[in-house]
DNA sequence: GCCAACGTTGGC
DNA sequence: GCCAACGTTGGC
């Protein structure tokens, strides 16, 4: 079982939305790193960290878990989607994405300055490579966390 | 609102 | 295939 960080901008998508409707697609992916973990890494069951970027503060907020592989993405052929992406094709989509199910909303968040402060995540892509929205997070880092949460 | 970091596009 | 220009992400 692997494990995984997602981002979501609060005024977006929130925690409090995807725990109000129990799942939800991952959809408007636009970043092929992100996309090909939906598409090729990702496994029914896998649990991951869903993170508030763009938030006072950042940092991670509660649990998911995968719940359906990766389909082809329904709003890069919505023309009204601000996801609508003109060069994909029905016949061979370009993006993807998965379904993922609420898992957990944490009852006190854990900030990015928070996590800064942790020798041992000092490797965790999220530190190091702050752009992907869609990351993995090794076994450690994942029980790292949940531990300083208390959880 | 600024801007650093990084991904994508497109001309050559 | 290189790389400049441009767009986006996301912390501050």
């Amino acid at each position: 079982m692997a494990y995984w960080l997602m981002k979501s901008e609060p005024d977006a998508y929130s925690i409090d939305q995807f725990k109000a409707e129990k799942k939800c697609l991952w959809d408007g992916i636009r970043n092929y790193q992100a996309r090909n973990f939906m598409m090729k890494d990702m496994k029914v069951g896998d649990e991951f960290l869903f993170y508030h970027s763009n938030a006072k503060p950042p940092g991670v907020v509660g649990l998911g878990v995968i719940n359906k592989p990766a389909v082809p993405d329904p709003s890069q052929f919505d023309k009204k989607s601000k996801y609508f992406d003109a060069k994909s094709q029905k016949d061979n989509p370009r993006w993807h994405c998965i379904e993922a199910k609420f898992k957990k909303k944490f009852k006190n968040m854990v900030s990015l300055n928070e996590l800064k402060e942790e020798k041992a995540l000092k490797d965790m892509v999220l530190l190091n490579n702050s752009r992907l929205s869609i990351q993995p997070v090794t076994e450690k880092e994942f029980k790292h966390i949940l531990n300083l949460l208390g959880e």
